[in-house]
DNA sequence: AGTCGTATGTTGGTATACCATACGACAGCG
DNA sequence: CGCTGTCGTATGGTATACCAACATACGACT
């Protein structure tokens, strides 16, 4: 019977809802995530109809959702601009992710059984060739997925619907921070002993581990971002 | 020269911006929140229309606005609703605003000084005085006057965004775990004590009784909104 | 050289039209 | 009587045109 209800399920033809907007806002966001508009960079309505194809409606929907989401600012009387980030604003980012993430990554190791296991190995792994291959968007990506998961196992799908608008608004800092990690002899070796910790389902150890990896991503960010901005 | 810019800044006349939109927004979030709209309920564009009185452009950038937000929910090809919670979902943020407000209370701790420590004394009066009074939304404004204090004060101002956000989706609950609360001896008890660790600036014991203050809140909202929704 | 008006560009806001789809009612058929 | 197919309506998605308010830059005038 359970086994009529997953081939049921799988039936479900779930079209890809793709409006026009969700393409539009998925667009714009990694335009913005990527840095192809800078930060403080004014977003002129017409001109982003213009180079996406699509109407005026579509662009100011899309812009409230960004506003929302933190990554566009609005300034009175002149209109959507790409939000700035200043120190004070990513220090905070980071403390509150250095909460999230160990928290996570706590219940993580308590409920982690072989099958995410095994999906956190080869996060790892796939960390480690684009380490090799110092690949700044192929190491955010592998470490990306790896906290995906274990946000997914730990159950804690609020939370990385936070953190994940969180790390979209300090993305540029993330790809130098881990460029500059990965130089470093400390890249991934504090993302394997989070593994390493998760693998042998000691909680505190890991949430330790998540902690020291996040306050030195932290602390790399603060000298290139500089206190005094 | 602080002095300077502080007058500067007192100078400066800051229209309500008060576009149309904003208002539409402030409104139809307080509809939610207070449940004018109950969860589940279609929110459809026209009619809104006629009950806020503006154009469908409005009604739609103020849905992708509290959608971002997480009060709106779109189902494809059925527009939005009024988001849903679960107590899956709701426990998360509770844990989730442990976290944070512990880790602001502590940091107001450490840096409060004697003005803040005057204003949070008058949050916890008037919170005495609603609480005396039994009026639930009384007391639901005077608990969140207090920790907007505590963010303010201890710099936390993103997470106090991400905190806001997370107490409109759980509006209805804080409702009434904290008029539940108010009835039990708990109520207001567990804010003075937070107080009184903040007042002796020991970051510490502030923190872990406002984890305190949180996890009660949470098993009362368990009881209420109980774990098989 | 400085000041003032004006022209232009941009946003905020609104109305309207058109299309595609979902859903329900209704009619026709077995 | 029940099933099925068709059609109309409600609704969201998108595009477009228009207007008012405002900011900024530029140029003319004093």
């Amino acid at each position: 019977m359970s086994k009529n209800a997953a081939n049921l399920a799988a039936l479900r033809i779930n079209n890809p809802p793709a409006t026009l907007r969700e393409i539009a806002l998925d667009r714009m966001r990694r335009a913005i995530i990527s840095g192809l508009f800078e930060p403080g960079e004014r977003l002129v309505e017409r001109t982003l109809c213009d180079q996406l194809g699509v109407s005026r409606s579509v662009i100011r929907e899309v812009i409230r959702h960004l506003e929302a989401e933190g990554l566009v600012e609005m300034l009175a009387k002149q209109g959507p601009i790409v939000a700035r980030l200043d120190w004070n604003d990513a220090r905070q980012i980071y403390d509150i992710r250095a909460a999230l993430e160990s928290r996570a990554v706590a219940d993580c190791a308590r409920l982690a059984d072989a099958q995410v296991k095994t999906r956190l190995k080869k996060a790892l792994d796939d960390l480690d060739r684009t380490s090799r291959q110092n690949s700044p968007p192929g190491i955010l990506d592998a470490t990306t997925e790896f906290y995906r998961i274990i946000f997914e196992a730990s159950g804690h799908n609020i939370a990385w619907d936070i953190v994940s608008r969180l790390n979209s608004r300090i993305s540029r800092l993330r790809v130098m921070t881990l460029s500059t990690a990965s130089r470093t002899v400390s890249g991934p070796a504090q993302i394997r002993e989070i593994f390493a910790f998760i693998d042998k389902n000691d909680p505190e150890a890991a949430a330790a581990a998540c902690r020291q990896h996040v306050t030195a991503a932290a602390r790399i960010a603060e000298t290139l971002l500089g206190p005094t901005e």
